[in-house]
DNA sequence: TGTGCGATTACG
DNA sequence: GTAATCGCACAC
């Protein structure tokens, strides 16, 4: 993997800012790669974030420096990764929600443990984890310095015009589309696909 | 100390 | 459409 690892500076945004730039970003660990292609926001001011009622047991990472890799558990059977943003203390973070694969891709189907399309390898928060070896032992990573995973710029810009959308999965401030992604790209976790004419910010004025 | 539910996934 | 599966957050 060519190209060079993101630094803390680059994680120091708002998360509705820093999501989309997230976009075509590559996220290394161990012997395997993948392009971010889809992404959601979290922040502290926001009911369908975890930080939203303060620092608890689980969220502590959210309020550590921006870089920090926040992972929490699931349905009791997923893990997720996060990428914490803004300044130390604040309680943003990024959810990664899908990959296209790019190295590693046996090792991946292996950990899967089923006859997948290359699809369905990453295209979810619950499946990317699972599928780069990503688990709880990492919460609280420091993904800007260091071994272990790391985010990686390898030259590619994000997407001009990235699709924008509401969330997936919470009940909470759902009207926010604060969910962004590579329009059209086969490797998004699912509908839509496409943008909704939303914009993120238009948001800020949303409930 | 008890319990409802979740930033999900896979299968029918 | 819904079971699986369990730790967390908050109510009692």
């Amino acid at each position: 993997m060519r190209g060079k690892r993101l630094g803390r500076a680059f994680f120091r945004r708002d998360p509705i800012e820093l999501a989309p730039l997230l976009l075509h970003k590559v996220l290394v660990h161990g012997e395997c790669a993948g392009r971010i292609v889809e992404v959601e926001a979290y922040r502290e001011d926001d009911e369908a974030s975890h930080s939203y009622r303060g620092r608890t047991a689980r969220n502590g990472t959210m309020f550590g420096p921006p870089g920090l890799l926040y992972v929490y558990f699931s349905y009791g059977m997923h893990w997720c990764a996060n990428v914490v943003c803004g300044e130390e203390g604040r309680g943003a973070a990024v959810l990664l929600r899908a990959l296209e694969p790019m190295i590693g891709l046996e090792l991946m189907r292996e950990r899967r443990g089923r006859p997948l399309r290359d699809r369905d390898l990453c295209s979810g928060p619950g499946k990317l984890t699972h599928a780069l070896g990503v688990d709880g032992s990492l919460d609280g990573h420091d993904l800007a310095r260091g071994d272990g995973p790391a985010l990686v710029d390898d030259g590619t810009a994000p997407p001009a015009r990235p699709g924008c959308s509401p969330r997936i999965g919470i009940s909470k401030a759902v009207a926010r589309p604060w969910r962004f992604f590579v329009e059209g790209n086969p490797h998004v976790s699912r509908a839509p696909r496409s943008t909704q004419g939303m914009t993120p910010r238009a948001a800020h004025d949303l409930p």
